[in-house]
DNA sequence: CTTTTGATGCCCT
DNA sequence: GGGCATCAAAAGA
């Protein structure tokens, strides 16, 4: 993903535009305006004293993005333990502030492209082979119903 | 192992 | 000053 270090996306969670929970609901703000660029961009925003980051999806003007929640280290895992040291290893990249923070992800990655960027995104094998399931999304206090987080079983 | 709870920094209003 | 698409530590089973 990011100069040499990189992984296998295993959970996400969609956020629409009509839909309350998401940033993208209230219109377009500083914050969130690279959720309102073309598909294909990345959307990075702090919570907390966290990174999250998205994959912008849809048309310019949608507000449509997927969260990626977590990943499976692949690339880099020596970079990835030294930048997670002291955890454990499955808690290296099982939550959306720890894979930014893993794969060195910054709010200067924020609107940059995820096809040409120093951020990228690509599609490996069929996700079909694996048995995506859905369910509700997670640490969010509107639209909890919407089951709208995706992950992998095993 | 799962669930709960409190601490946090920072952007936006 | 409020709110938050979180984290990590602590408690329960």
């Amino acid at each position: 993903m990011v100069d040499g270090v990189g992984g296998r996306i295993v959970e996400t969670e969609a956020y629409h535009e009509d839909e309350p929970a998401c940033h993208a609901h209230r219109g377009e703000t500083r914050r969130n305006r690279s959720m309102f660029q073309a598909g294909g961009t990345l959307y990075v925003y702090r919570i907390h004293q966290s990174i999250c980051c998205n994959v912008v999806a849809g048309p310019a003007g949608a507000g449509l993005a997927v969260l990626v929640r977590a990943i499976v280290p692949e690339l880099g895992r020596e970079r990835i333990a030294a930048r997670r040291a002291g955890r454990r290893e499955r808690e290296w990249t099982n939550g959306p502030g720890k894979l930014c923070a893993a794969l060195g992800i910054g709010l200067e990655h924020d609107g940059t492209s995820l096809i040409e960027g120093p951020v990228q995104v690509w599609q490996g094998e069929s996700p079909a082979e694996g048995r995506i399931v859905a369910g509700p999304r997670i640490g969010i206090s509107k639209a909890v119903d919407l089951p709208w987080r995706f992950l992998l079983s095993d």
